[in-house]
DNA sequence: ATTACATATGTAATATTATAACATTTAATT
DNA sequence: AATTAAATGTTATAATATTACATATGTAAT
């Protein structure tokens, strides 16, 4: 366990705990958003067994980065990126057929709602995006 | 009651119901985001005693366009428009500190969406866009 | 290697958000 | 007036998320 390398705000070393890792792999092999109930249901046979333990994985897999909440469903997603720690903006579209989520890196439109923000002269700290689809395989 | 005119599908005259406009009624004079249990506390002097009842009524507005839900917050606002019934696309920037949220209508935006998902092969049906902010106001 | 500290864990209870099922009433259409 | 669709009222319950508290583990400094 605990082996994956990471750095923490003094840019120091740090690992997934257990918990952690084990929700961030059963995130990374899903094709699609998991809720918290059905991640907990699916690895209570490693050992972890209420929400809580879930929930603080989560938290936590948020926090790094590594993992994004799509606020619409309720539901988590690995991060394809293996790092966005840097911003926590987060962008997706989701097919209403199939279900499929992709995460969206579209610096026009960063620039866009960045701008939109600065025009009202407020300051821009993190965004939701969630564009609902028709994706490319359904569409045929 | 029931006083307010709307057109149905077949384009046709409707009105609010009692409960939908009740909970309309307290969404348009509240300055920020709703939960639907704090409507349900704040309308009850008037009879809408059960969650279902509010539930119903904001699935009615939201449909309608009258209202929108703020996926992040779980939470509900008046639509500043009187018609948002036209297309289901919400924007808002939400600001951190003093929660004021407010609806965002860009034209530029929109197409920046639609062109992207044309440029994936897929349809864009609708998105959901919740900007995190720190207001002109909380800025001073 | 011991202390101190921060972070993570385990567990139980409970709070919050949302829906299912069903009987009844009201409104709109014919 | 009869028919249909939509909204209501009510009870129960499902699904999502957090509080509180006791214990354990990892890290850094002495």
């Amino acid at each position: 366990m605990n082996n994956l390398p990471l750095t923490n705000k003094n840019n120091q070393k740090q690992h997934l705990t257990k918990n952690q890792e084990i929700v961030l792999n059963l995130l990374e092999k899903s094709n699609e958003p998991l809720k918290a109930y059905s991640i907990l249901f699916n690895v209570s046979e490693h050992g972890v067994k209420a929400p809580l333990q879930v929930y603080r994985a989560l938290d936590k897999l948020v926090e790094l980065g590594k993992v994004h909440k799509i606020e619409s469903k309720n539901a988590f997603v690995a991060c394809i990126n293996s790092n966005c720690s840097v911003n926590s903006n987060t962008g997706f579209t989701i097919c209403q057929q199939c279900d499929e989520v992709s995460e969206i890196h579209d610096n026009k439109i960063f620039k866009n709602l960045n701008d939109l923000a600065i025009q009202e002269s407020s300051k821009l700290n993190r965004y939701n995006l969630e564009l609902y689809i028709t994706c490319k395989k359904c569409l045929k």
